[in-house]
RNA sequence: AGAGAGGUGUCCGAGUGGUUGAAGGAGCACGCCUGGAAAGCGUGUAUACCCCUAAAGGGUAUCGAGGGUUCGAAUCCCUUCCUCUCUGCCA
């Protein structure tokens, strides 16, 4: 959620900013923004006078009952009935023009860092580099989607089976490369300075909140409504809400957090013809980072994340680029969006496998995420998360690319894990 | 799931209607004391919003959450969440 202060003192900025994501009426609801404000806190500082005066009538009668003077006191009553009238009215309009206020600032998304391109779609995204050969595939070459049914390593139609479409079952060495590749990554992450952590996969209303999932999008995440609780969408939802309402002592960070979980998406309307076999699926696996960091450093932190997932993505010898997402592009919550994909040569496409974002101030407003720092003074914190990494399409680009007419060739740097080199 | 107890500031813990943002203690910070430290003494130690601001200052709200009674609620009533103990069930 944007603060009012942002907007009002950098008024030109943000209009700009929100302008670059192709927000309609962007000037007109940012000024509605302000005259909302304006009113609250007129409405707040009358509001607060008249309690004021009401809390020391309060205390006089308090004073003359304790005296005795029982008749005085009641005298005095017959003046608070009415300031309590005005009151009540008060009251309900600052409560009205607050809910409004709300309700506006959640319609707004965040403000894109300045290095952030115009754009409308994922055509206008920045590739910032690629890296790696692509591979020479025989031409027996075969999608994943082929693959696991010829090793008889994932099998979608037991998934049908037993829940529906988008819930594979991995199967023998299919089953343990997923296990490989979460503990790799773990591990990883753990050499880079993160502390793993084991959060719960469903969460509450307020959890869906704190990072901007509600409202507006319970449509993506599976809900078990008689508890009023949410299959999480992403580890960045229990993780990062871990910090919500906490004030931090500045000397805490960086906080890293890594912690592998499975995922939920309904992924509603959004079945087409690319997404076959791995490439997009109800459940799936997934190891996350979080940053938690002093403004200050939020973009260095982004670096580092995205070098980071770099790294893991050289070490599963994987062809990859790293794209700068533009305006039109970016998640709600986003200031700036790294996202890395792998190709997938039997498809011959390239397939997001991590998305790496600095939220700066946006969810810890919502959050209410600070820091106290030396001069005691509580600030909120900026927030990064990224995957490190999401396991099916990894998984669909390491069986098509190491295909050979031998079977399929696993990356080195898994072998300890799997106990196997080929599938 | 049933019965009972309880949720107060960083922590422990008092407080059953009237200058209570909240006694007392611990912790922490700063200062004094000391050769240095401990002890001791002193001062300070929440958050949000608003007013006024150069600074200082002032106001409102917050004692799990929400609502109610009252001139006035941490204290009374209702709803709800959570924790603990016992019983039941169970990986």
């Amino acid at each position: 959620m944007l603060l009012v202060n942002t907007i009002r003192e950098n008024f030109e900025l943000v209009l700009e900013g929100l302008q670059k994501r192709n927000l309609a009426n962007a000037e007109a609801t940012l000024h509605e923004v302000l005259e909302l404000d304006k009113k609250r806190k007129e409405t707040q500082t009358e509001r607060d006078s008249l309690q004021a005066e009401s809390n020391a009538i309060s205390k006089q009668i308090g004073l003359l009952m304790r005296e005795g003077k029982k008749e005085e006191a009641e005298h005095i009553k017959t003046r608070t009935g009415e300031i309590k009238e005005q009151i009540k009215v008060l009251e309900e309009s600052y409560n009205t023009y607050e809910a409004d206020l709300r309700q506006l600032l959640y319609t707004l998304p965040n403000v894109p860092h300045h290095s952030v391109p115009k754009g409308k779609s994922a055509d206008d995204n920045e590739i910032v580099l690629t890296h790696g050969e692509i591979p020479e595939l025989p031409a027996s070459k075969k999608p994943h989607w082929e693959l696991i049914k010829d090793y008889d390593i994932i099998d979608f139609d037991l998934g049908v089976k037993i829940t529906g479409a988008g819930f594979p079952v991995y199967k023998g060495r299919g089953a343990r490369l997923q296990r490989a590749l979460i503990n790799f990554f773990l591990d990883e992450a753990l050499k880079a300075g993160y502390m793993e952590v084991q959060p719960p996969i469903l969460v509450n209303e307020d959890s869906g909140y704190g990072t901007g999932q509600l409202p507006d999008k319970e449509g993506q995440m599976y809900e078990a409504t008689m508890d009023k609780l949410y299959l999480i969408p992403t580890a960045e939802v229990p993780i990062t809400n871990i910090y919500r309402d906490v004030i931090l002592d500045e000397r805490a960070f960086p906080i890293k957090n890594v912690g592998y979980t499975p995922c939920f998406r309904r992924e509603a309307g959004s079945w087409g013809a690319h997404v076959r076999g791995l490439n997009r699926l109800h459940q799936f696996d997934k190891v996350e980072i979080v940053q938690i960091v002093h403004p200050d450093n939020s973009y260095e932190a982004l670096e580092e994340m995205s070098a980071y997932v770099q790294s893991l993505l050289q070490k599963l010898e994987l062809p990859y680029r790293v794209l700068r997402l533009c305006g039109g592009d970016m998640g709600f919550t986003s200031a700036l969006t790294y996202d890395m994909e792998v190709f997938s040569a039997a498809q011959e496409r390239w397939l997001e496998v991590s998305s790496v974002s600095n939220f700066e101030n946006y969810q810890a407003n919502r959050l209410k995420l600070r820091y106290k720092g030396e001069d005691k003074k509580t600030q909120l914190a900026h927030t990064l998360n990224g995957s490190a990494l999401a396991l099916p399409r990894i998984v669909a680009s390491i069986l098509e690319n190491n295909q050979t007419e031998d079977g399929i060739r696993m990356p080195q740097v898994l072998v300890p894990y799997l106990g196997f080199e080929w599938i």
